[in-house]
DNA sequence: CCAGTTTTTGTCGCATAGGAAACAACCGCG
DNA sequence: CGCGGTTGTTTCCTATGCGACAAAAACTGG
């Protein structure tokens, strides 16, 4: 096949090699100078001509300073079906278990990376759990109504107050108790890194990721 | 050298896809039934006794499910320099351009990978507005307080009010203008795939990606 | 239009990635 | 013990990725 057309199965590398660097105006030999690899190499990776090895791709990259993945994953997903949802107060899909109820938000979008939840606390001590929360990712928690008793793992526990937020590593145990007359309010905003692989929040939610009990 | 340790450049993917098959408990033949890499060649890789090419790895991520970043990027950034911060209402770091006024939250943990942003809104009619907000990413946003009128391309203006939310693709350009007597609050958070790798919320803001004029 | 220069592509040789199959290391289990 | 069955490793071989160098193309300016 001397120098045919090739497997152009790793989709597209060379054209998005050669669009970043006809953008940044360089030649081959620049390129090859700041990565060490040679510019014939260059020219037939952006030609799809090989197929790169992983080792040559990463030499690239680093030496351009290109975040690997903005080579590798193209996939500027953009969630679907649309690319906006409007969700009015209380009109959420609510999932409910022992110590919290869910009410999510956006729920006509999948694929989204972040999880928005409205939730409701109804535990009013550690005790009323059974385990630590606990999920990839991190989360925003934000204190909308009530007062709030946040613990989590390592750290003291800490109350909030409306207007009061909390950031933190989810994988870290956690969990929230309600400390005022009414049950506490709160806006959560989790972050996965695997979520928008998922069709929709029950998915999340039956993935174990979150531990919840049964929707309604 | 026949068959001696080489090259780990491609830092540790072996190791990593090794203890990703152990953790799922699977063999070498099973991964190479679903990734359609021979078990040979799969059981080198794992031990590094070659540099797997991009398309190989590819395959092996593609057939297994795995994101192929996990694979490749194994800074499993834990945000630094803790993992949990907390921001009292109103003692969040604030910035200020012409339409809105921020409050950022958490801004002692960067690398985090969703920015919280407590923002009141001055706008009152899109002819506030020099053009729509753009940046790369998702954002959600939930009204606190007053109403507002949520704008983006593609889709008409639509009013939110208190306990509203919308989830959008903040790449198509947007805009909030406050329609109450008092101007509008609200909690937006923002990812941006590229947030994580920034020290702290300022850089977000002065790369362009949230146009913001100065801080305070 | 044509040297002189830069930039890209092609050629060739060597090292090596990857698949098939043989081999080795472990299992119970009779 | 020995013997199928399973799992991981090594061997052998071919196909091919990569670098050095050469040829071709694309830009120069005069």
């Amino acid at each position: 096949m001397s120098q045919s057309k090739r497997q152009s199965s790793d989709n597209a590398i060379g054209a998005r090699l050669r669009e970043w660097r006809s953008e940044k105006g360089m030649t081959l030999a620049a390129v090859s100078a700041r990565t060490g690899v040679a510019s014939s190499t260059l020219s037939k990776i952006e030609n799809e001509l090989v197929s790169v090895s992983y080792y040559t791709l990463k030499r690239i990259c680093d030496g351009l300073d290109i975040p690997i993945e903005e080579i590798i994953n193209p996939d500027h997903k953009t969630f679907a079906p649309g690319r906006r949802a409007v969700t009015r107060a209380n009109e959420g899909t609510v999932f409910r278990c022992s110590q919290y109820v869910y009410e999510t938000h956006s729920t006509e979008l999948s694929r989204k990376e972040m999880i928005p939840l409205i939730m409701t606390v109804l535990a009013r001590t550690p005790d009323d759990f059974e385990d630590w929360n606990r999920h990839d990712g991190e989360e925003f928690i934000l204190v909308l109504d009530g007062e709030i008793d946040f613990y989590s793992e390592f750290y003291a526990p800490v109350k909030l107050k409306r207007g009061d937020s909390v950031y933190f590593d989810s994988s870290m145990g956690h969990m929230c108790c309600s400390s005022s007359e009414e049950p506490a309010k709160m806006v959560s905003v989790c972050y996965d890194p695997r979520a928008h692989q998922q069709q929709d929040v029950s998915e999340f939610f039956s993935s174990g990721r979150l531990t919840v009990v049964r929707a309604e």
